[in-house]
RNA sequence: GGAGCCGUGGUGUAGCCUGGUUAACACGCCGGCCUGUCAAGCCGGAGAUCGCGGGUUCAAAUCCCGUCGGCUCCGCCA
């Protein structure tokens, strides 16, 4: 052997038991603390089962006291003893290990380590620019490794099942094409090739349609993808997506698979048992109830529409936005009742910071309104908003009034209410599809339709007859699968008629000439026999960040990136020497 | 591209608003004592150009401007 001896572990630290009393014991693992006494020294050692305390008394090995003597944190040792039942006064409850201690015999330093630049111990407090910078050493604290424990069987369990469904697990390339439409793409010039760039993939979309042409009937991957956008606390520049595609299929076959996925996934990693099928919701039965294309309805607060109770106002703001085809919609909100008048007053500049002109609260008191407007509404009108609304007394409820959309300001209050007001919801979980997407969106500043999802997804059958003198009314064969209020997940049944695919380009503003560069190879493979098709792609890290409890991917990431695209650990991205810049005929500023 | 918050020994914070002694506290670190601790204890010690640059002032951690870094959000993310 090269180097320094040490004895190979015959167990993992937190695998110990009392059953273990007695056994002579190998353990290798870092020094997470020491307890000098003078005579005996105590050390809890740690490796990635868990603690457990050894001992080092002079007693029993005066050597090996030594060793211990010279210890400090996160020295990595290799030490030999027997497994003993700690005193009955000294069992420490906290710990599973905490029944029995290792009596060292020998002991062997395997590598000495430098002070951490902070303290590696579970649920300390430490500035995140420094743990990610020696991510190596915060990944040693217990509940920094969980969520990536957590993710890992995530994975695992996702695999398992898609495999049994008969899925196959196929690669597709890092470098590829860049196309049109959707995020910036990251480039990676071409030696062999001077000029030109590949793109790094936003996701395997093509390649998985060109999988299902091929005939492989059900892929999946989980696959990196790469997006030069700007980051947030739910997005990185580089994620992982579970991303399958499915050939013969319509929309609720491919539901019904991701149900007893999700059913069988939240099962084997959380012990919860979730009841299929889940709750599929329209996108504009969404955007009505909730403001927003990601519903969570775990909260209640539905969005109603009170327009018609205003029909004949004589409140001259409302009656005015009603006469300019506005609208005016509310909410009753849960969990604050004879409210005080500064939770009024959050209420209101909550809704001017979401852009509101005004929001108009209203307190049940008896058979009356409390509110700013109340003198100006009819006895009939109260009466009506009472009944409508379904307030008891002391109850408040919001309405807020416009021409424009009101959605955003909505959907803005009622998170401010969710967060600020409501009760802890009875479900934990609520996993529900979005159906019925609009096919397009139309783009104010580029005065052009946009893919709601992306160009290859399929109208529905019942408003194809729209697509060409309405597209905005034509909705499509997608899905969106939200958990909690947050999107996991998106996918649609594709287009596999060359011809319709033909008219959604022109829809969208593509010329022939660019979509035969960008995606000439996929519109030639239309043309020899293409399946009925489509698929679905999961933001493994978003729904991994949501099961572990945690309000940031970059707690399920191993190595993320700050919000400045910086790898702080490795100090990527870099500059690169002029040699290799010649060598990829790039010119730098 | 824009808005907001943060940056003080190794770590986490206080001090900043209202400028003025030796920048305080806890943890960690180093040394000593200590044979049953597990947030070990007791005694002692070292350790801070207050992110960086400029300005105002007799005097700046503190006020002003700029800049760098981190975070949150808007735009952006098919």
């Amino acid at each position: 052997m090269i180097g320094r001896e040490w004895k190979k572990r015959t167990h993992h630290c937190g695998s110990l038991r009392i059953e273990d009393v007695g056994r002579d014991v190998v353990l290798n693992g870092w020094v997470q603390k020491r307890r000098d006494h003078g005579g005996v020294i105590f050390i809890d050692l740690r490796d990635v089962s868990g603690l457990v305390q050894v001992v080092f008394n002079p007693e029993i090995s005066a050597a090996a006291h030594e060793v211990a003597g010279e210890l400090r944190g996160e020295y990595v040792i290799s030490c030999r003893g027997t497994v003993g039942a700690r005193p009955a006064d000294s069992v420490n409850p906290r710990l599973a290990t905490g029944e029995v201690e290792v009596r060292v015999e020998e002991a062997d330093v395997i590598s000495a380590s430098l002070t951490p630049p902070f303290e590696i111990q579970e649920g300390s407090d430490v500035d995140e620019a420094l743990r990610f910078r020696y991510r190596f050493l915060d990944m040693r604290r217990r509940d920094q490794l969980e969520p990536l424990i957590l993710r890992s069987r995530v994975a695992v369990t996702v695999r398992n099942f898609l495999d049994s469904r008969g899925f196959l697990e196929i690669e597709t390339p890092m470098l590829t094409k860049s196309t049109p439409e959707g995020a910036r793409d990251f480039v990676v010039p071409s030696r062999l090739q001077p000029g030109k760039f590949y793109a790094l993939p936003q996701s395997p979309q093509l390649f998985k349609q060109l999988l299902m042409i091929a005939g492989i009937d059900r892929y999946y991957q989980i696959a990196r993808c790469f997006r030069d956008e700007d980051m947030r606390a739910d997005r990185q520049l580089e994620f992982t997506q579970i991303d399958l595609e499915m050939s013969f299929i319509e929309p609720e076959d491919l539901i019904a698979i991701m149900d007893a996925m999700f059913v069988d996934l939240f099962r084997r990693v959380m012990s919860v048992e979730l009841s299929d099928p889940f709750p599929q919701i329209s996108w504009q039965e969404a955007m009505e109830a909730y403001g927003t294309d990601r519903p969570d309805p775990r909260w209640g607060m539905e969005i109603d529409d009170f327009s018609s109770i205003f029909s004949a106002t004589d409140f001259k703001l409302f009656r005015s936005i009603l006469e300019e085809k506005g609208r005016v919609r509310g909410f009753k909100v849960d969990g604050l009742i004879a409210p005080a008048r500064r939770e009024l007053d959050s209420l209101v500049s909550e809704a001017q910071r979401l852009g509101a002109g005004g929001l108009v609260w209203m307190v049940r008191e008896g058979d009356s309104l409390r509110s700013p407007v109340a003198k100006f509404l009819s006895q009939g009108e109260t009466d009506a908003l009472i009944e409508k609304a379904a307030m008891v007394e002391g109850e408040v409820f919001l309405l807020a009034a416009g021409p424009g959309d009101l959605n955003p300001v909505l959907a803005g209050l009622r998170q401010y209410c969710i967060k600020n007001f409501a009760p802890q919801p009875a479900e934990a979980w609520a996993l529900l599809w979005v159906i019925d997407f609009p096919l397009f969106d139309w783009d104010e500043n580029e005065k052009r339709y946009k893919s709601n999802h992306h160009p290859f997804t399929s109208p529905s059958r019942r408003t194809l007859e729209l697509l060409d003198d309405d597209p905005l009314q034509v909705t499509s064969d997608s899905y969106d699968m939200v958990l909690n209020g947050v999107e996991i997940g998106g996918g649609s049944i594709r287009i596999h008629d060359p011809e319709l695919q033909d008219r959604i380009f022109k829809i969208l503003g593509l010329g022939e000439q660019e979509v035969e560069e960008k995606f000439g190879f996929l519109i030639e493979a239309f043309r020899y026999g293409a399946p009925p098709h489509g698929g679905i792609a999961y933001g493994l890290d978003r729904l991994a960040m949501l099961m572990a409890g945690k309000d940031s991917i970059r707690d399920v990431i191993a190595f993320p990136k700050t919000q400045s695209g910086l790898d702080l650990m490795t100090a990527a991205p870099d500059i690169i020497s002029q040699a290799q810049l010649k060598e990829l005929r790039i010119r730098s500023t």
